[in-house]
RNA sequence: GCCGGAAUAGCUCAGCUGGCAGAGCACCUGUCUUGUAAACAGGGGGUCACGGGUUCGAAUCCCGUUUCCGGCUCCA
């Protein structure tokens, strides 16, 4: 009996009965039948979601049916680099007998194998060419992926005949996980050549479909991520339809590393790491420029919105953390000394030390809600192996803010903190992600209170119209919160603020605020960052602008150049009054060409060079260039001054 | 913290199998007086990360430590 699919255009087609998607692809034509990597099959009125199957899987009648070929985007390249996977596996099995393979994956960029490799054996980067040739060799030979359906146990069997200890784990995982009303009775396994291994597939019909491939890096990894189990070795590779893909995506991969902001930061003198106090930035003269624009800009914005700045120490008794819970939870990552037999600790957070202020006087109802911000210094010792330049540091500089509200203002206060975070991050043209994160199985607090304090947080949300993805249980233990990811132009994910409502606090401390009935009442905090850290955003924005900080957070804004040293004087002069115009300007009177003056700018990333020689000392003018290489002749001081002064006044550029 | 790799002048890097520590840029001095991304010449600059070991001899080989890089785990 034949069987009918739909096409994605809607149109059906009748095919023989146990027909596959090859059959489907060589009816609709020959040139598809070649491309075809694999088909999307779904099947709506059997309620099922669309999955992805081998050509040779069976279709089943009235299925809605998309083939997969190159052209079809992430589908189709994550079948290739799950098959270069499988073709990692299969080399790197023959080159090193005795190896246990245990996991590949497709991931974002392209594949991982892990290895378990034998007793001192181990696999470098300079290993690379000889796998990589093996693996050549295995595209060229054109294998069939070649997927069976066998008994668990004869699979299990197989595997511990070949002593893949890992691949039995995860089929005792699989039986042991299934549904006990559909216990597992097969698994599926894939082979190519003359390796075989447990795999839910799909895969492409065969190995010569991976067009161009290139093995990364090598890197440790715990198996199934757990750190008391054994570090595995991780071969990271990429893998693409074309060569000329492959070269585009290293190119890709080139630039990244050019706006590199610990390349970036050496090369523009923005800051330095010495060993003397590892994972702490030491800010250079530039890069304090940066850091004072962005401080003063925080700074205006909080007080235009009801913060009062406070300062607060940075080193308290240990009795403090133990009140607050620091202690018991967090005295791994935390600095101690002790002095005259005293015990103190460095703050890893601001909140204790606000709470200090907010408990300096009686409170009532209608000094709520009382803002607090700081840009708070807080410490926190972060694991050797995970600090990266300004993004992961130790020494953390906060943009902080407490709100102690009542429970009835904590919707309307986390609006506004969302409506702060978006007006600036707009400044910086970010775009942001937000995520919902609700009660943790490991909690605080009454089940009434986490559905207040939940529904507050969705209540904001959705009166801000904001899209955002749900993280059920990943809440902190004392509070649900939002958190805001960017993407950045090269698009990779930051996390930036985090609005958190915090209930343990305030009764750890036992807060309180009088209310219009006369009795006591518990405040909420709500905990809150926007920028993240002064730190991380700085190395953020570096990447962010490759280096190329707008105008207003250009640590030099122009370099004013003579043509000759006889026009050191008129160029001076020129230089003089930008500054005197509020304007960060440099002189560069030096007895050297104009080309280098101006290389050596350009390569400092400076907005703008003005250039003085004879015509422009006869006209009193100046000739200005961008750092773009865009050229005006003849400008007056004066226009140029008040135009910077706007652009840097309304952060414009 | 774990796995792997690296550390040579301020920066980028060369230095082969153990045999006198180098280049370019930067810096200093001099000459040139420059018109939109590198003028020319000369000069100074090193505990080869640190500590131990092997060796007649170590930047080079071995062990340990520190820091950094790529991942893993973590990021309250």
């Amino acid at each position: 009996m034949p069987i009918r699919v739909t096409l994605p255009d809607g149109s059906s087609l009748l095919l023989r009965e146990h027909a596959t998607g090859a059959d489907a692809a060589a009816a609709i034509g020959p040139g598809l039948a070649r491309a075809a990597l694999a088909v999307r099959v779904s099947h709506p009125e059997a309620g099922e979601a669309p999955v992805l199957r081998d050509l040779t899987a069976e279709l089943p009648d009235g299925a809605r049916i998309e083939l997969i070929t190159a052209k079809s985007g992430r589908d189709a390249l994550q079948l290739i680099r799950h098959d270069a996977a499988h073709v990692l596996a299969s080399a790197v099995s023959e080159l090193y007998p005795g190896v246990k393979i245990s996991i590949g994956p497709p991931i974002e960029d392209g594949f991982y194998y892990d290895f378990d490799f034998p007793e001192g054996s181990t696999v470098s980067e300079d290993a690379f060419p000889a796998i990589e040739e093996r693996m050549r060799a295995h595209v060229e030979a054109s294998e069939r992926f070649v997927r069976t359906e066998v008994p668990v146990q004869e699979a299990r069997a197989h595997f511990l005949r070949q002593q893949q200890d890992y691949k039995v784990e995860l089929i005792d995982d699989l039986v042991r996980s299934a549904d006990p009303d559909a216990p597992l009775r097969t698994v599926s396994l894939y082979r190519n050549g003359s390796f075989t291994d447990l795999c839910r597939g799909p895969h492409s019909p065969g190995t010569e479909r991976i067009g161009a491939f290139k093995l990364q890096s090598v890197a440790g990894a715990y198996w199934r991520g757990d750190p008391s189990r054994k570090m595995l070795t991780r071969i990271y590779g990429t893998a693409f339809f074309t060569h000329r893909e492959l070269a585009e995506h290293i190119e890709r991969l080139e630039q990244a590393r050019a706006r590199d902001h610990r390349r970036l930061g050496r090369e523009l003198k923005l800051f330095s790491f010495h060993d003397v106090s590892p994972g702490s930035p030491f800010w250079r003269p530039a890069g304090m420029v940066v850091w004072n624009e962005l401080t003063a800009l925080w700074r205006e914005q909080n007080a235009q919105r009801g913060y009062e700045e406070v300062k607060t120490p940075i080193l308290y008794d240990v009795e403090l953390w133990r009140q607050s819970g620091h202690w018991e939870k967090y005295r791994e990552h935390m600095y101690f000394s002790e002095v005259e037999s005293r015990v103190m600790g460095l703050k890893p957070m601001n909140c204790p030390a606000h709470i200090q202020i907010y408990k300096d006087e009686r409170r009532s109802y209608r000094d709520l809600p009382v803002r607090y911000s700081e840009a708070g210094l807080v410490h926190r010792h972060e694991a050797s192996g995970v600090l990266h330049g300004l993004l992961r540091v130790r020494h953390i500089t906060q943009d902080d803010a407490h709100i102690f509200c009542s429970e009835e203002q904590v919707e309307e206060e986390v609006k506004q903190c969302l409506r702060f975070a978006f007006h600036l991050y707009a400044i910086f043209g970010f775009e942001v992600r937000l995520e919902l994160s609700t009660r943790p199985p490991q909690r605080i607090g009454s089940e009434l209170m986490w559905d207040r304090a939940e529904a507050a947080l969705t209540g904001a949300l959705e009166a801000e119209r904001l899209a955002y993805e749900l993280n059920p249980g990943d809440g902190a233990f004392y509070g649900p919160k939002i958190d805001l990811h960017m993407t950045d132009s090269i698009g990779r994910s930051w996390q930036l603020g985090t609005v958190q409502l915090d209930y343990s606090m305030p009764e750890r401390f036992d807060l309180t605020y009088t209310g219009a009935d006369n009795a006591e009442h518990r405040p909420v905090m709500i905990h809150r960052a926007l920028l993240g850290s002064f730190e991380r955003f700085i190395g953020i924005l570096i990447e962010h602008y490759a280096g190329r900080l707008p105008l207003w957070l250009a640590p030099v804004q122009g370099v004013v150049l003579s043509v000759s040293e006889r026009f050191a004087g008129p160029a001076a002069d020129a230089a003089d009054r930008l500054r005197r115009a509020g304007l960060r300007f440099e002189l560069d009177a030096r007895g050297e060409s104009v080309s280098r003056k101006i290389r050596e700018a350009e390569l400092r990333k400076v907005p703008y060079m003005l250039i003085v020689g004879e015509r422009e000392q006869r006209d009193g003018t100046v000739a200005v260039r961008e750092r773009d290489g865009t050229q005006r002749a003849g400008v007056r001081l004066e226009q140029l001054a008040a135009d910077l002064q706007r652009q840097v006044a309304d952060r414009s550029s």
